[in-house]
DNA sequence: GAGGCCATGTAAATGGTTACATGATTGC
DNA sequence: GCAATCATGTAACCATTTACATGGCCTC
């Protein structure tokens, strides 16, 4: 149950909508985690019913409403236990894996064409994914002398 | 809808029985595919439905029913027509990744921790693999002059 | 006859995808 | 007034996980 923890992740950053967080989370190049709006809306709901987050509501026309999530201290004492849990390793279920298993099923030119397009797609995202680096570089704030941040409730 | 491949992937191999493709699938250290039992056997019988793999069947006591599941020319051509096909990028839900990006919430200490049992873990799944390779290629048959495999529908 | 592995299922719950649906605000 | 983008939701479906459930075969 990650897009939990993905959402109070993100939101630890500053309060955002469930648009907001839905520009980052909903698109083919996402870098870290992946989630339709459909599934985010909800989402952020029942973790406002259990407290992680709150919203600051504002209208918006006569019949919606925008809601700027920020997250609570039980929020981040819960990003804070699921960081220090030890998560077991996902299974592994790699559909390209599995095909290139089985290029053999397929003319030596198919072959060709996948490996391409493949090697294409993570040329292009690890180009991307350098230039978001270099961002967040400039955008980072030393660490304190603790080494740590957050608030103060200890961990163990 | 990769598990079908999957299936179909490894049936190609010889014809195994639900319980057979369960040992494979069914282990926190595969190497392509996971899946458990409860969805291996309902898939297998789908498949069966649809003329991909046929069973030959074998009583098991009073109730019991033992089949043994093979490829289907039917099923080979899905196969292939799977190989050839593109598939889009599989969208990233890595939590280990976002787990990783946000350990300064927890001690340096915890950060160690978790760097330290990732590490173990993916060096253990090396050495394995590296041995399942190993007797892959034992048991490997070189391929024909036109280095394709299957039967002779044609490829475009 | 007990324990371990062979063998096969179903059910409930959760997580994720795709499609349907609506309306507001902003800038041209 | 039109288009793009802001903003939020629901519903149906499919994939996956976890738990429940049963019985056969083989060897000690």
């Amino acid at each position: 149950m990650s897009l939990r923890h993905a959402l109070l992740a993100l939101l630890t950053a500053q309060p955002m909508s469930g648009y907001d967080v839905t520009k980052v989370f909903d698109r083919s190049e996402t870098f870290v985690w992946h989630a339709p709006h459909s599934q985010i809306y909800p989402e952020l709901r029942r973790m406002e019913v259990e407290g992680l987050i709150a919203a600051e509501s504002s209208q918006r026309g006569r019949h919606g409403i925008k809601r700027m999530y920020s997250v609570t201290a039980p929020g981040r004492a819960e990003l804070r236990r699921w960081v220090c849990e030890q998560m077991p390793p996902e299974p592994i279920r790699d559909a390209q894996r599995l095909k290139s298993a089985y290029l053999e099923f397929g003319s030596l030119d198919n072959a060709r064409r996948q490996f391409k397009a493949h090697l294409e797609h993570y040329e292009l995202w690890e180009r991307l994914w350098e230039s978001h680096v270099v961002q967040l570089r400039a955008r980072a704030t030393p660490l304190n002398r603790t080494g740590i941040r957050g608030d103060s409730i200890p961990w163990k």
